[in-house]
DNA sequence: CGCGGGGCTTGATCGGGATCAAGGCGGCGC
DNA sequence: GCGCCGCCTTGATCCCGATCAAGCCCCGCG
């Protein structure tokens, strides 16, 4: 679990940011920067837009940005830190259905039942804007950017649910997995070839239907094989062209 | 492949149908309905939807409603039959993604990469509603039931992807497949307990993610328990309670 | 009529990954 | 400091479902 803050030091508990003075910024690497900027940092429809978002957090690792069955109001951007969501069966176990990076929109599976299906958990600590959703509706209405934005987003993750559908091997998962977070880092400008695995190897494991060990097993015999650097979760692909080539079947392309 | 044609009459090449005649009827049974019955037959919106919305068909079994890399111009609304989604791997191993019934929506997958990402193929012979997807767009922002009816479609599609993700025994799968087919069918107005499957058991293993001859031991060891009957390609529920018990995990609530 | 092919079923064997088990490592609280 | 706990790794064994194989049924066709 590392964490942005000096060690001890709580951050605040997770409430509303009105203005963190700072939207410009980290609103580059956001999902819905597109939609922002059709609306418009200079026209009537910006003052549409901050009263629709909010800024929430910090979310500390561990803690519930919303649980399954509560009431849909809302999606949330990424805007900082990683989150997975995930269902709880009625015997306890549990299944992760994904992990998302900064610029990442949770909650779209939540329009259709009007209650949230999942539980989204913080990996680390995270940062979120929050956009209430029938403020949103109303404003993809007049804003045909926004309204198309929504539907490529939505249309974007049918296409990813369907990636781990197939029956592949442990390598292929494995091999995809990596390159897919590569792909997502670098589309927001963080090293592709470097970075920090906010889960663990257990939650790895279960998104990808395969044990733990085996999840281990693999990343030790990528790691034998010079395909990839790994100490605890600090990952650096070594040889990304093979890495690509073994989890081909998974990935687009 | 059964057909609802006398045997030696070919139908008719695809190709638009103006007016069949019958639009109330099927309508009844379509996922559109709702919004097209929100857009209002009495109002001056349906004069738009009727521009937008086109009757293709019939399809036979094998036929393509449209192939990978096409480009995305419509979403199809099946009226009559059963259709597949597929991706074909370099390979040429296929994949199945899903199976649509009567009044079920194909296409929305493609809005984000703007190129159906998969195959559409007939099971039987089949028939649809066509909707151009820019028109549907511009009527969805001026008509907000057409726009929360498209999300909605979305987002019921993302929670559908996600039933098949875990890793569940071939008893659970099939089990969980024949009580969505029945409450998919249910829905639609169809018997839930007695009904066709049009498709091939191979289709439905590599669906589930199992071997052929797997599904085909499963389906002969529920009989023998007496949880279906099961003739060819005709089936019956005999024991939905226990069938639903067995395939829980995978089930909706 | 015989032939061939595709879909389905059933039996026998095999193997990848789950499971069981043990031990190492690191962080945290006391 | 010590002990605990969670996470990770590695080894040994087991089992479910894949694969290989054979035969059946049905149907279309020469």
């Amino acid at each position: 679990m590392q964490s942005k803050y000096p060690a001890g030091r709580l951050p605040e508990p997770p409430n509303p940011i009105a203005d963190d003075g700072d939207e410009t910024r980290f609103c580059g690497t956001c999902a819905f920067s597109s939609a922002c900027i059709a609306a418009g940092y200079d026209k009537p429809e910006l003052a549409e837009l901050q009263c629709l978002v909010e800024h929430v957090g910090p979310f500390r690792a561990g803690e519930h940005i919303f649980r399954t069955g509560d009431p849909f109001r809302a999606i949330y951007a990424v805007r900082g830190g990683t989150v997975k969501t995930r269902m709880v069966d009625k015997e306890g176990r549990e299944q992760v259905l994904g992990f998302y990076l900064p610029g990442e929109v949770i909650g779209l599976n939540a329009i259709y039942p009007e209650h949230f299906p999942c539980d989204a958990v913080a990996l680390d600590t995270a940062f979120f804007c929050r956009f209430s959703f029938p403020a949103m509706s109303a404003l993809a209405s007049r804003v045909p950017a926004v309204q198309k934005h929504l539907f490529r987003m939505l249309s974007k993750e049918l296409g990813t649910a369907s990636l781990l559908a197939g029956d592949h091997s442990a390598d292929e998962r494995v091999a995809a997995f990596l390159m897919d977070l590569a792909g997502r880092y670098a589309a927001r400008g963080f090293s592709p070839t470097r970075f920090h695995l906010s889960m663990s190897r257990g939650d790895i494991a279960n998104y990808l239907r395969l044990a733990a060990e085996t999840v281990s097993r693999v990343l030790s015999r990528f790691r034998a094989q010079k395909l990839i650097g790994i100490e605890g979760r600090e990952l650096e692909l070594l040889d990304p062209v093979r890495l690509r080539a073994i989890g081909q079947a998974l990935l687009p392309d």
